[in-house]
Formats: C-alpha cells, structure tokens, sequence
DNA sequence: AGACTATATGATGCGAAAGTCATATTGACA
DNA sequence: TGTCAATATGACTTTCGCATCATATAGTCT
C-alpha cells in the first residue's frame, strides 16, 4: 500500500501510518532506528522540518524505501505545502 | 522510469538523473527551485545531508514526487549508506 | 591549447534540527 | 475516574545545513 509524498508533512504522515502498522510505539522505533522519540514527534507531525539521513534511518527501520516518480497523478502541491 | 531510493545518495543519484534529463543545468534548477546551485552539487554528489524541504524543493522542480513503499526488492542497504 | 560553461570545493555566519532532560498533555483501559 | 503508557512541548546546547561569495577544477567545443 503505496503512500505518495510531495512534502514533509506527508512524509511524516507516511511515517507515522507505517508506524501504527507494524505496532510500534515512537520509543520502539526511536531504539530501532538511533532517532529520538521526540524528534520522531516533530517529524510525524510535521511540526519540523528533517534531515534526509533522519528520514531514512525511520524508513529503514519501518522496512520501508523510496521511489522517485513523476508528478502525475492529481493536483500540484504549491510551494506553502513544502516550506 | 522509477529509481528507487534508501539513502540519500540514491537520492542524489535520481535528482541529478532527472535534472540531466530534462537538460537542465545546477544553475538552472538553482533558479527554479530556490536552491543554490552549491548545494545541489552537494546533494546531488551525495558529499552531503540536506533537509527534507531542500529536497521537495528540487523535487517539485523537477516535477518528481516521492513514493513510501515496502522494502522488498533487492537487497538490504546496511546502515553506512544512510549514515 | 584556449576560452567558456558547468560543477565542485572552501570559508564564514546564521539559523534551525537534533540530542538531551524534564514535564505536560493526551490516550487507553481496568 | 484514576493510573499508566504514549505522545507532545519546552528549554538549552551542540551540531550542521544553507546562503553567500570566491575560487578551483572539470568538461566541452572550436
């Protein structure tokens, strides 16, 4: 099940999705990926922005990897959704 | 054409695919984006992290998108090619 | 080879993310 | 409703990305 992503909130919701799927608490996956449960928060709500390794050492502990892929599908994202 | 990602050198990889693709120059993307044409280098070469924002912000300029999916093809990328 | 363009590298300053610890708020359930 | 676990928030410090400017290196074409 597929989750499309043009901006961090939608990562962090992704995230968070993958997260509840497998049943893991934001400490389970803070020890199984080195970030911390609160930096976990900030992602997962997009209340911060990341960086990439960040995003990816969640990724990886959630067994989940990235695709890159035209913009087909929908609506465009304005730049407010990014920044 | 689908280039997946577990780290951000991959990331790195895809981004300057597209840009090459789409016979952009670090400069030109620089301008469309917002982003310097330094740190696209940078990203692009994998020499450095980014932030996530930084990372929309090419992408979108590129009219790529992210997809979250099941690692399951292939091998597993161990954690020196994210950290 | 020379000239021009593209990309990489290097230094500095600022701001923001992450680590860290403490605590508040929310959520679940007996 | 009271208690415990889960998540969010807040403060503070350290680390690091980005903007910025300058410059070096690499690529390309004549």
């Amino acid at each position: 099940m597929k989750q499309f992503a043009r901006s961090p909130k939608d990562i962090g919701q992704a995230i968070r999705q993958a997260r509840k799927d497998k049943n893991l608490t934001q400490k389970d996956l803070a020890v199984k990926s080195g970030v911390w449960q609160e930096t976990i928060s900030k992602v997962e709500t997009g209340a911060a922005s990341t960086k990439v390794e960040t995003l990816f050492a969640l990724l990886a502990a959630l067994d989940l990897e990235l695709a890159v892929l035209p913009r087909s599908r929908g609506s465009q994202a304005d730049l407010e959704d990014i920044f």
